[in-house]
RNA sequence: GGUGGAGUGGCCGAGAGGCGAGGCUCGGGACUGCAAAUCCCGCUACACGGGUUCAAAUCCCGUCUCCACCUCCA
């Protein structure tokens, strides 16, 4: 690599080198998703985000655990379980699988590992013992058992803020805390709902815990990189700090957010309907169209979603395409290669805008070479090279197969009908040669005239 | 009220003191029987008002507008 890893901390509010806990080793940390519907493009974003950060550490010669968990109990989950008149654990598991199709669909790698919550019960019992041994969190009675933020010797680090500046909290006639900022390691249970043993009373994880408790788990004290999405900062991050803190943990090293996606400038909400669920985007564009969309925007800058703009976004990604299949088709081995200007801009805290404008320019060359007849195989492997890193690799497996075993006989069905026009063409018959044509591009095939005879793509 | 972020050409979107990132759209041209694809040329922008500087989109002061978080959030 030809420059040094820098990245962003929200906690220091700057760039800089990342440098691992264990050399040659990078941990990650990433909140994933609360199983509680099924997901929109801001969550997949957020995958999309961090996984291209994971692909960029494992190219940089990183041997990388990447955790990412399952929030699969809480309160939304038990309200859509009357709601939809299901088992809890039945609605969680539904939307936990549209997650993970969502996931395949954009080619997100899997996690190393994918805990849920209610797999690490005992983590968090344990977590809960040791801040109640030490001081840190107190069980009032009541089955409840809250930290008690005015002890810590600090909080709100992240976020900057002031205790006395909050707002105070609307569940302020919660009685049984000491202060009404304290928040609960574990919810007491109400009758119905689902509940696990503790030395405290039956209840149920409080939303925080769980992430320090699995963290500490699969990542041990400290670790490189914590992840998630930029309104996880408070509460939820300052909280987990709060809690690891507290049990004697170092906790996460770096702090890495990833902005949101925006309708007509506002933070996309669930009372936006339907529309921009990944399954019903993905019936307009393809998985590898909208990641490439997602992930184009720099992570940390709001991304304006507008199906405008998607279009735009993908006709852009199969002009790429196009190029890297027409080399293909040349009988040239397209290798992945890591250009040193496309490492610079990863190195810089993921600059993606930066290595998109380099990809137009080796698009623009490679063209050139193809158009003029000559190889264009070393900008075909710094495109593809970098397409990798991004998840956009038009020949990865991940994509596009299904209609692979129908590719030969559609192949054979359009070259049939290209030898009928090539023969009208021949004689002349341009009117008859454009029918054909016409025809073929009606059933949403383009056709392409090479100096080396016509080609076929498939229309979006 | 507290804490952050943003305002860039028709549109999208980088950059953070000095050669106009890049993409899309649009206009012109090359190529083509015509298209498509591709390439070339063109379209000189940084919310507003001051200031610092040889030089400001970038730094400083002030103003306006928008967005987010403040215990459900990716």
């Amino acid at each position: 690599m030809s420059s040094k890893l820098k990245l962003y901390d929200t906690a220091r509010r700057e760039t800089s080198e990342f440098v691992p806990i264990v050399s040659g080793k990078a941990s990650i940390y990433v909140c994933g998703a609360t199983v509680q519907a099924a997901p929109h493009v801001g969550h997949i974003r957020s995958g999309v985000n961090f996984d291209i950060l994971r692909r960029w550490l494992v190219a940089s010669g990183l041997e990388t655990t990447f955790i990412r968990n399952v929030t699969d109990i809480d309160d939304k989950i038990l309200h859509k379980a009357i709601h939809e008149e299901a088992p809890w654990w039945a609605v969680a598991m539904k939307y936990e699988r549209a997650f993970s199709d969502a996931y395949r669909a954009l080619n997100v790698l899997p996690p190393t590992y994918e805990p849920r919550a209610t797999g690490h019960i005992t983590q968090m019992i344990e977590l809960m013992e040791k801040l109640i041994a030490n001081g840190s969190a107190y069980a009032p009675g009541n089955g409840d058992v809250y930290l008690e933020v005015r002890k810590l010797k600090r909080y709100l680090t992240l976020s900057n803020q002031k205790l006395d500046d909050l707002q105070s909290a609307g569940d302020a006639e919660d009685t049984s805390k000491r202060d009404p900022r304290d928040f609960a390691l574990w919810k007491a249970a109400k009758p119905g709902e689902p509940s696990w043993p503790t030395p405290w009373g039956a209840g149920r994880p409080g939303w925080h815990l769980e992430c320090s408790a699995m963290a500490a788990a699969y990542l041990g004290d400290e670790f490189d990189i914590h992840g998630g999405g930029l309104d996880l900062v408070f509460p939820h991050h300052e909280n987990e700090i709060a809690q690891s803190e507290s049990a004697g943990q170092k906790f996460a090293r770096r702090w890495m957010h990833n902005a949101w996606v925006t309708t007509s400038g506002e933070k996309m909400s669930k009372s936006l309907g339907n529309s921009l669920l990944v399954m019903e985007v993905l019936k307009r564009v393809r998985g590898v169209e909208l990641r490439w969309y997602l992930g184009s925007a720099h992570y940390r800058s709001m991304l304006e979603f507008s199906f405008e703009a998607l279009d735009e976004s993908a006709t852009a990604f199969r002009r790429i395409e196009n190029f890297l299949i027409r080399v293909k088709e040349s009988g040239a081995e397209i290798t992945k290669v890591i250009h040193p200007a496309f490492a610079d801009a990863m190195n810089d805290d993921l600059a993606v805008p930066q290595a998109l404008a380099l990809i137009s320019e080796w698009l623009r060359a490679g063209n050139s070479a193809l158009s003029a007849g000559e190889s264009a195989l070393e900008q075909a492997s710094a495109i593809r090279g970098a397409l990798d890193i991004l998840g956009c690799d038009p020949f990865d497996p991940n994509y596009g197969l299904g209609a692979k075993n129908l590719d030969a006989a559609v192949d054979g069905l359009i070259a049939l009908l290209l030898e009928q026009r090539e023969a009208a063409r021949v004689r002349k018959d341009f009117a008859a040669a454009d029918a054909i044509r016409d025809r073929i591009i009606a059933l949403g095939i383009n056709i392409e005239d090479t100096p080396s005879g016509p080609r076929w793509s498939v229309n979006g």
